[in-house]
DNA sequence: CGCATTTGACCTGCGC
DNA sequence: GCGCAGGTCAAATGCG
């Protein structure tokens, strides 16, 4: 098979290339979406992806002169590519994507496991033994019911140096493993906030060291914690692209911060709160060179940094 | 001391 | 049925 990879590093970004143009949309704002025309207050990133399949079609062609078969970068369905999700991202072999949720499909492990895993986890707590049998047969019958609610998932490939990109939420890693193929192990973390059961993957692209492949799953019921420290690099941030106008801010969020599904609580919980002290804060990464480059700098910088591949 | 990370064991699904 | 790979758990350990 051939692929091809689509990467960004020499692309000429206009300096009017907005999320207009992106998403195809008209300038003159829908009434719904208030005075200034689009809202992405309430219209996250990860909203355009599970959205608008239609409109990146337009937005890679273009932008970026790619063929629509190339959309797949945004809109392939992460769902039917769980399981290849975890491999072929790695291998690559396939598209890089950003990717809508998908409502079907088997083989979303991570959802199931860990809801057949807290349901054993009560169930030894209350049985006390028999774990192998019971947590079977649980599982068995767990599974499809938490089929019906598998969490989407999105997908980035990021360029940078730190593996685990601050995003302005709490995570802890609760698990790491070697990826078959692959030099580079894949961490594992959740969501630290209580009853947010969100999780995401973090590998290191073994074709291309320097990207760092993350991959969220499901989306947080609260806001962005605030009271903590150690992230005012982050929550300067935040507070600097308070309008989030452009496709460069956007993406900047969506690259080097947000990283996909994070984007709902950056955008629907507001910006510039006060840090805090996540764990993989780390004022001295090269995101913040992006931002003292100012806004162009950052278009030129951070979107060069997600790579799109092209499958054939 | 509390919280986060590490890491080996374990579980599950899938392909052969 | 077996082996493999992905994903998770949880005790041990580290760190501020």
């Amino acid at each position: 098979m051939s692929n091809e990879t689509k990467d960004f590093y020499n692309y000429q970004f206009p300096s009017s290339f907005s999320l207009y143009d992106m998403m195809n949309l008209p300038t003159s704002a829908p009434s719904s979406y208030g005075n200034n025309g689009f809202d992405l207050s309430s219209y996250s990133f990860t909203d355009c992806l599970q959205s608008s399949p239609g409109a990146y079609d337009s937005l890679l062609q273009k932008n970026f002169g790619l063929s629509p078969s190339s959309s797949e970068v945004f809109n392939s369905s992460i769902d039917q590519e769980s399981k290849r999700d975890v491999s072929n991202d790695v291998t690559g072999e396939t598209p890089t994507r950003v990717s809508a949720p998908s409502s079907s499909s088997e083989a979303d492990h991570p959802g199931e496991d860990s809801g057949k895993s807290q349901i054993r986890k009560r169930e030894l707590a209350e049985d006390g033994g028999e774990e192998n049998q019971n947590s079977k047969k649980v599982g068995k019958t767990k599974k499809n019911e938490e089929k019906k609610q598998r969490e989407p998932r999105v997908s980035f490939m990021t360029k940078s140096e730190v593996d685990h990109l601050e995003d302005g939420y709490r995570w802890r890693k609760y698990g790491q493993k070697a990826v078959k193929n692959s030099p580079y192990p894949r961490s594992y973390y959740r969501c630290t906030t209580q009853k947010c059961n969100v999780k995401k993957r973090v590998e290191r692209s073994f074709q291309d060291p320097t990207v760092v492949i993350t991959t969220y799953e499901g989306q947080h019921n609260h806001p962005i914690p605030t009271n903590l420290r150690g992230n005012s690099a982050a929550a300067a941030m935040y507070s600097d692209f308070m309008t989030p106008r452009s496709f460069t801010h956007d993406m900047f969020r969506t690259a080097a911060y947000t990283s996909g599904g994070s984007v709902e609580g950056a955008l629907d919980y507001g910006y510039g709160q006060s840090g805090y002290g996540s764990v993989n804060a780390n004022p001295n990464s090269s995101h913040q060179n992006y931002h003292q480059g100012g806004e162009y700098e950052l278009l030129k910088e951070i979107l060069p940094s997600i790579f799109f591949k092209q499958e054939h």
